[in-house]
DNA sequence: TGTACATCAGTGAACGCGCGTTCACTGATGTAC
DNA sequence: TGTACATCAGTGAACGCGCGTTCACTGATGTAC
């Protein structure tokens, strides 16, 4: 049995794995862990014991490391979003995208922190317009099931977009910086069920 | 008549004005214009005309630079709030804080890039906690005052607080991103009535 | 009112550091013949 | 199957740059006597 998985070249030499791969997994941790700021090439670099000039050959320079980053997160959130949608109808479909979007910036904060960041990453990239533009479209899709179900039917389906997605998107944020966890002593997931259960409860009534 | 708001030293021959202040207005411009990566005391005191050492008799290092601007963020804020909750009551009062939230977001984007940021800003800094945990206490009054009046009368004072918040810390986030500018072409102010008046009404029905 | 002194907020030179970037190179792998 | 060659992903030395920080200094202002 021959191993498709492998890839079609290697430098066992030099670097066994995936550089590319593990540079973007370093950045996300060091992201998690201390911000965007204290990242570098250099010290990725030395973080997975390669030297300073090779993650030139995966990326052109820092912004194109974060931008894959942003990519990257995006098409993950896209991959739950799906999934979502799969397995739900109406507002159960909402539900489970917000609970979605919330997991996922509470279980990627690397990503997260780069993926609304047009200073940080390059919005123009055709990969990240592309996968970001998707995220949205699952959003309006999801607004429109919840109402063909007679959801929030007088609403305008824009605005009822853009209110759901900055409660997630504002919850996710201020949870990221301490900002609620300071005030409330709730778990997470419970936190964002209430939430999310709220918003669309009010629209029920 | 003696000019009481003369400040009690300056030194005209080196710098005509108030240098701690200017630093934190070009800061807060920089931020701006093209984030916080790129703010660094030396180019803020070039900018300013000044030795790149003399910043260092205003702030100890750029945390406290950024701190302060995060602390005087939510004191302008604060103001915005006590102003709002000065000449309203009820869901008016809480409408006139979401908006105040989002105009001053909007407003002083440099401020409020700094103000949910442990990675940047000190969050342990006497000064910024006391300011910080003001905002909130406004929130949860603010929601007491509504409910008082009726508003969302069997819905949770807290769960409101953190949706609300949500909401508008949301909304500025996205908005501060180009992410939703790019969906809709509405003017900010209306996009941000609009908004905070749905979420407001979805709780009056 | 004059003098001596303390303080404050600047200057400018110097330092070491980490960074991104460039470059000639090397050695393993894949491909053509 | 063997050989020659191209390609790819590394190495490590070198570079210049901007940064924060330190330091002895200076000159204007405020205060004590």
């Amino acid at each position: 049995v021959s191993d498709v998985t492998a890839p079609k070249r290697r430098n066992a030499t030099y670097y066994g794995g995936d550089l590319r791969r593990d540079l973007l997994d370093a950045a996300a941790a060091v992201i998690a862990a201390e911000g965007i700021g204290p990242v570098s090439l250099r010290a990725l670099a030395k973080q997975l014991g390669v030297s300073h000039a090779a993650p030139a050959n995966h990326f052109r320079d820092k912004r194109a490391l974060f931008t894959a980053l942003a990519a990257e997160g995006f098409d993950h959130l896209g991959r739950a979003f799906t999934e979502a949608a799969t397995h739900h109808e109406g507002t159960d479909r909402l539900r489970a995208g917000g609970l979605a979007y919330l997991a996922f910036a509470r279980a990627h904060p690397g990503h997260f922190a780069v993926m609304f960041r047009p200073d940080i990453a390059d919005e123009d990239d055709h990969t990240l317009q592309t996968s970001s533009d998707a995220t949205f479209a699952f959003l309006v899709d999801g607004v429109r099931s919840a109402q063909d179900h007679g959801w929030a039917a007088r609403a305008n389906a824009t605005d009822l977009a853009v209110l759901l997605w900055s409660v997630v998107h504002g919850l996710a944020g201020l949870s990221a910086a301490g900002a609620i966890d300071n005030q409330f002593d709730i778990p997470a997931a419970e936190l964002d069920q209430r939430l999310v259960d709220q918003v669309i409860a009010a629209y029920s009534g």
